[in-house]
RNA sequence: UCCGCGGUAGCUCAGCUGGUAGAGCGGUCGGCUGUUAACCGACUGGUCGCAGGUUCGAGUCCUGCCCGCGGAGCCA
């Protein structure tokens, strides 16, 4: 006998299945009882009727725990009273294994600090199903993107030894000898020595920031895509985020109708960023346009040559139906190696895409200093050693070109897509200021 | 680090002006041939975050501490 996925039980209708999974939930009606199974790839109402069984397997089959292990056999059936549309009429039940405890997750409410406790076991449940799939879904689009535009997957080290921005707080790890390293928290600088290497590369791993923040839109432990482009213009740069977001949104609202639906993520939302046309602002128009509507968002507008708060992120993106750029930050607020901007060099040719609805900052993205002596300049400038950019430097001695590329944080990503409330619930088991269990 | 809120049964919570601690869910047993977090009945359940104080008496009032949640800053 074939076993099938629930994923795909449509397939199966009116043949007889063996399906491998845990019991969910279970309710009996007396002489019906009906099992929720889940597999993995889904859930599934599987019937027991008085009569298909024999008397012991009925009994038993009204008196399993929830999560008993189990191997069911039956036949897949339509039927609009089964959620779902299908559901299995069980003529066989196997026992796998029995909970040897009172499994803690109920079928109320439960508070998140008691879930992200029991984060091993919650991931079972429908929510999180929903949202791995989708964070899935995101990830294998982005190698399908970034291999279609013929960028080559380049793994950064996530042990550093230095910092790549000298700005925030990194994690140290002793190494031996007494020597320190650092968990990295960005792997750009690694992406730009394989940029002049293969063209176009994109990183995709870890990273870390000891940062202790306590916000729904930070972790001390996130995935960040970063893909960088030889030749790449700051134009260009911003074109292919646009595309690449776009694709992803594509993508989940193609394969991931389902789960979206499940979460009460409403897909009319998303559709806007699946069309592209992104918004551009640059940075004054930006602070021009958080002047006008800071007393109607009740905020504090910002003064030309400061950065942007959450709040005012928030206040922009909430103006327009898709994610919206914004463009060339005075060099002083933004990072040591960004490039600037030709028409003033106050400027750089940076740019943030700010998702709507309020979630705020998803990409970052710059074209890079590309000339030594600059390069050698804003070091010094910053304050920054010398000595430990020394290979980064090499990179502008020998084939220098432009180049440009961006940071895509994965888990406000798919935070922003499956319209969660908090980026902890976007990543199998969060790493947060008070959280390092489980 | 700062601001705000909270900690009572395995879980989610109620507990008023101080008077011997309660509900729902879960679990167990029973009932029901179409349930949708099923429903109905019975049974089961407590170091009221910790320490000290006021009081005849503290879950409730006071002081200190611990832990968590939400937000800010930082950023993706």
């Amino acid at each position: 006998m074939r076993r099938a996925f629930i994923e795909e039980i449509a397939n199966y209708e009116g043949q007889e299945v063996k399906l491998l999974g845990w019991l969910f939930n279970r309710r009996s009606k007396g002489k019906i009882h009906f099992l929720i199974v889940r597999d993995g790839t889904g859930f599934l109402q599987a019937t027991v009727f008085k009569g298909n069984v024999d008397e012991s397997t009925f009994r038993e089959a009204d008196h399993l725990p929830q999560e008993t292990a189990l191997a069911l056999t039956g036949r897949v059936k339509a039927d609009p009273r089964a959620p779902g549309g299908y559901e299995l009429e069980v003529t066989g039940l196997e026992v796998i294994s029995r909970p040897l405890a009172e499994y803690p997750i109920t079928k109320k409410d439960h508070g998140i600090d008691f879930l992200l406790d029991h984060r091993h076991l919650w991931l079972r449940h429908r929510r999180p199903w929903a949202v791995m799939r989708i964070r899935d879904e995101i990830e294998r689009a982005t190698h399908d993107f970034f291999a279609e535009q013929h960028f080559l997957r380049f793994d950064a080290p996530i042990l550093m030894p230095t910092s790549v921005e000298g700005t925030t707080e990194l994690f140290e790890v002793e190494l031996f000898d007494g020597e320190t390293a650092y968990l990295s928290q960005s792997g750009q600088l690694y992406a730009e020595a394989g940029a002049l290497a293969y063209g176009r590369v994109y990183t995709f791993g870890p990273t870390f920031r000891a940062e202790r923040s306590k916000t729904r839109r930070h972790l001390l432990e996130f995935w960040m895509v970063e893909p960088e482009a030889a030749f790449m213009t700051h134009e260009e740069n911003i074109q292919l985020q646009e595309d690449y977001v776009r694709f992803l949104v594509e993508r989940v609202l193609e394969n991931r109708a389902r789960e979206l639906e499940l979460l009460g993520r409403d897909p009319k939302k998303l559709e806007p960023a699946a069309e592209g046309n992104y918004p551009r602002l640059t940075y004054k128009e930006a602070i021009e346009l958080l002047q006008k509507i800071a007393p109607e968002e009740g905020i504090e507008p910002v003064p030309y040559g400061e950065d942007f708060g959450a709040p005012h992120e928030a206040a922009i993106s909430k103006r327009f139906d898709r994610p919206v750029f914004i463009e060339k930050y005075p060099a002083a607020i933004k990072a040591f190696y960004m490039q600037p901007d030709p028409e003033n060099p106050e400027l750089v040719l940076n740019d943030d895409l700010l998702a709507p609805e309020g979630y705020g900052e998803i990409i970052g993205g710059s074209e890079r200093i590309w000339d030594l002596d600059l390069l050698k300049r804003r070091i010094a400038e910053r304050g920054l050693p010398e000595e430990v950019y020394d290979w980064y430097l090499d990179l502008r001695k020998f084939g220098s070109v432009p180049h440009a590329g961006f940071g895509l944080g994965l888990e406000r990503t798919v935070g922003w897509i499956a319209g969660l409330a908090h980026v902890r619930e976007a990543i199998p088991f969060p790493r947060t200021y008070t959280r390092l269990r489980p």
